[in-house]
DNA sequence: CACTTTAAGTTACATTTAGTAATCAAATAA
DNA sequence: TTATTTGATTACTAAATGTAACTTAAAGTG
């Protein structure tokens, strides 16, 4: 595993992308703004990852999360122009995933 | 982390794709056919893991495995239409991260 | 024949990441 | 005070990944 001349910023995003559960996480998005428990019934992921996986995208500026102080407290994520960015890219792999598998 | 109705195809994709390495992979064989040393040289990954992720989408269809019997051997690794097929998904991707990375 | 060379892996072992379940925090209602 | 609910976090186990050494196979060299 050594260096190569990869481009960076490609890199950068397979391993986002790449990343468990990202991709399906921003699928679920597609649809709009969902609170923490909506996707975590929506997929089969954890708590502790969905988690993670929010606030790896919140950093990296595809997810919005807004709070609000409700009763009990309601988390909603979105997706940014970033985010929303890559709808493209999700749309043909679901359209290549119904063509070919 | 429980059950979901969600679509098995779409999830399997991501799954896939999803995969550490599995995709800029892909993107290095858009290239065109390439042995093993090349791939391994174009990216930071080792051996080990390129020979599971060639393995696993030689499995899935997306790859093909063509062995030359020359000295030393000689083995190149090219997509097959199912490969091909995902090449706007990972074009889409590549421009994505050019344009917001 | 023994010995070297080279591509393409494979194996063994340490580290990191993911899965599971229990627990916590905050805010209000009873 | 205690219960309830959402949105997490923590502790622990299981699985995936990184690293480097080793193996295989085939042919050329001495």
């Amino acid at each position: 595993m050594s260096e190569s001349n990869l481009c960076p910023r490609l890199a950068k995003a397979m391993d986002l992308i790449g990343k468990r559960w990202t991709g399906l996480i921003l699928y679920q998005l597609l649809d709009g703004p969902q609170r923490f428990n909506e996707i975590e019934t929506a997929l089969p992921v954890s708590g502790r990852l969905l988690s993670e996986r929010l606030k790896e995208l919140e950093k990296e500026g595809l997810v919005a999360r807004k709070v609000y102080s409700e009763v009990p407290v309601r988390v909603e994520y979105s997706l940014t122009d970033k985010g929303w960015a890559l709808e493209g890219a999700i749309r043909n792999i679901e359209s290549w995933a119904t063509s070919w598998l």
